[in-house]
DNA sequence: TCGTAATATGATATATTGTATCTTTAAGGC
DNA sequence: GCCTTAAAGATACAATATATCATATTACGA
């Protein structure tokens, strides 16, 4: 189960995995599509009698994102679970999110070597050293592409 | 002069470039770092007796964004004026934003062929056809690498 | 196991970014 | 000049995010 791997990796970081880390990390997963911290903060409200305050979505989500269990999508202000909590996958790569216009879900690839070199290359005949290790790209996803040319 | 060029460039798109708007734009132009729009109509109201409502000021950023006079930068819900407001240039490229993580300044691009289908391939492998026209990127720029070496 | 230090969470206030909506003003075409 | 349309003002409020102080929980050595 994604959970118990992620309290797996919490533990090699030496990082403790709460049943309120837990909780916000399990919403996320559970989501086709990224979440704002509020909406993260309304469904954990609703499927526990307590109620948590904002503070600590926020500081949750941080906590995660730092384990790189979940990530930030700054151009849209929404959090998504990571892709890789399963796997034994390192986020060595430059990470690129795909964000459909039609459906607003989320791919989570590596950069290829093509197309890192090729940004950093551009990069460079101004002279910027690139550091960003996360990319944020629209498009549209194969199953809307494919719903589109059924109205037809 | 720059603003002369803005005007040309809205009367050829029917548009109008009032006072308020050569304004919010002027403010922008003169600022060597993208600036909230809270900054923005800061500035706008030391500079003039006027006060004018926050609303306006995303009214109008609005406006020259459709005009290409103005980018909005989503990574950090900052406006940058335009690098091409007095050539001719055309937004016809994917435009990339580098970002410098030190002093804040802004290079704008066009793709390069290379990274535009590197960008379009990768996306392709998981199914996506990209829409994105502007991507933001951070970095370090020329000046401030090489005053980073100067300390040492 | 108890006390203590460190970590996590709660509670509250407030800052920042952005939108909705209704009114008033100004510009342009006839 | 009159009328239509576009722009700006005014006000309220929603959504996103941070600061700060208090409380609770955990880890861990004495």
């Amino acid at each position: 189960m994604l959970l118990r791997a992620a309290e797996v990796a919490c533990a090699e970081n030496g990082a403790r995995f709460t049943q309120r880390r837990r909780q916000v990390l399990s919403e996320l997963m559970q989501s086709s599509s990224p979440l704002s911290a509020y909406e993260v903060l309304d469904l954990c409200n609703r499927s526990t009698t307590s109620t948590m305050p904002a503070m600590s979505v926020y500081r949750i989500l941080d906590f995660l994102e730092q384990q790189q269990l979940v990530h930030r999508l700054s151009s849209s202000s929404k959090y998504v679970s990571c892709a890789h909590i399963a796997c034994d996958h390192k986020h060595f790569q430059k990470t690129h999110f795909l964000l459909c216009d039609g459906c607003s879900s989320v791919e989570e690839v590596d950069a290829t070597e093509e197309a890192s070199e090729a940004l950093e290359q551009m990069a460079k005949t101004v002279g910027f050293k690139l550091t960003t290790q996360q990319f944020e790209l629209s498009g549209i996803c194969t199953t809307c592409q494919d719903s589109a040319g059924e109205g037809l």
